[in-house]
DNA sequence: TAGATTTTGTGATTTCATTCACAAAAAGGA
DNA sequence: TCCTTTTTGTGAATGAAATCACAAAATCTA
């Protein structure tokens, strides 16, 4: 249950799906290896650690594989999220269509700042007030927080007090969690470093071979 | 100077920013190593692979280390970055605020609609016509791929012939690069779902300890 | 100046993920 | 029915990254 194993089976699934829209209705521990750049050992380690089985010799059904993934992943259900910080990257979000189709739905936005309470896509904005009644009368889960870096660690502690257990945070610091709650830093910064310190290396590397 | 190393450098530089201004001169292993949560044995280590030392006893002088990680990251120079596909994402980016402090530049957005041809904040966008003679003129090495996922890949072909050596890229799919290009896939769609399986995985847990 | 203390730099060790490799099961011929 | 082929499932081997642990250097104390 490590980490890139779970990642993995989200990699899994969207090649599972693809396959299926495809009309395929077998698959080998090859195939998804191949579509992942791994070996298929690898794939068939993945399955058994969650309890996946397939066939000897007739693979993995494609149907079957992807309700077990699914199920696993949580997916079996809508999950309702909420998002704190209705700015560039909060309303780009809450317009991202591609949730929706992977049953993440965004039930509603937050913001401190009155002039943001439009709605988005239907999804209602409301003022950080309401924030802890939403939370408990829809028993939300995940939030995302989309403020400032300034604001983010006082937001996700506000967050944690009112019962979130999983946060995906977009401002550039790493927030401390407390207690039994999951917190996903996603960093785009450090995202575009690492692309442009691997073009520059690679750029050098081939003036010296030159 | 395995990927993790590199990571961990964009978060040393980030600690040792924030040390900077509050006035800190030096800096030890130990210090790093707590705010990343990490070994300070690795903090060293990454240090001498890339070739920064520091004083025995003395640790490490905080603006030069600074400067050191910036030469190594690309960032002693403005890197001009270009977007393609101005939508949602897109234009989120654009209108990002971190990227400029962190000297990174978003000199252009392209996109196939001509009703996005607007500017946001001072940063044009053309059509993608343009595309080819943009990133000549400007030696654009690094290209945000911000379109949807059925073009990604022809876009990313397009920007790779005209010369782009980095890919950052948002859209749902692994793009495959051909030669010396590196491309960084984010999908945002995994992050949530990592967040949403933790949060469940906990929530289970709990239950079975009670 | 001598001895104690702190912190680096790195070889040795441990930990952990991935790949290898093969027995066992299933399916397809002949 | 029996032999061949394919593919799974997993224990063993490998590989890579992180941690441990300590000698050497620097500074501090008295
Ligand atoms: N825009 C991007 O493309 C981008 C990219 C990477 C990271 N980020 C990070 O995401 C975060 C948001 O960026 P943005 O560009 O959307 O900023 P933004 O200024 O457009 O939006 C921030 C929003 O948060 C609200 N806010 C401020 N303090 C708040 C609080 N205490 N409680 C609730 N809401 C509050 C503001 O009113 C505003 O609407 C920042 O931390 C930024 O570093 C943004
Ligand atoms: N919006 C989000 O929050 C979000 C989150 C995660 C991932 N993504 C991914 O990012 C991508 C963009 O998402 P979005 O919500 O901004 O979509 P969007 O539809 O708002 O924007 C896409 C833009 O790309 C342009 N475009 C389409 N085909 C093009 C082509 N061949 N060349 C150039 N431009 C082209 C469109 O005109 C449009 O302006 C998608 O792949 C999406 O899956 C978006």
């Amino acid at each position: 249950m490590n980490e890139n194993s779970i990642e993995r089976l989200s990699k899994y699934k969207s090649s599972l799906q693809k396959l299926k829209t495809l009309g395929f209705l077998k698959v080998f521990s090859d195939n998804l290896a191949d579509a992942l750049g791994i070996q298929s050992a690898q794939v068939r380690k993945d399955f058994s650690l969650f309890g996946i089985s397939g066939k000897k010799r007739g693979g993995y059904n494609v149907e079957d594989l992807l309700t077990s993934i699914n199920t696993i992943l949580g997916k079996d259900r809508i999950e309702n999220v909420i998002i704190v910080g209705c700015g560039n990257i909060g309303i780009a979000l809450m317009n991202y269509r591609g949730f929706v189709r992977e049953k993440i739905k965004i039930i509603a936005g937050f913001d401190i700042d009155p002039s943001r309470m439009a709605k988005v896509e239907k999804i209602p904005i409301y003022t950080m007030e309401k924030l802890k009644d939403f939370i408990h009368a829809e028993s939300v889960k995940i939030a995302i927080i989309a403020v400032p870096d300034i604001a983010a660690q006082r937001v996700a502690d506000l967050l944690i007090s009112y019962g979130i257990k999983g946060i995906l945070n977009f401002a550039p610091i790493k927030l401390k969690s407390q207690g039994e709650v999951v917190i996903n830093n996603v960093d785009l910064i450090q995202e575009i470093e690492k692309v442009i310190y691997y073009a520059n290396a690679m750029d050098d590397d081939n003036g010296k071979e030159s």
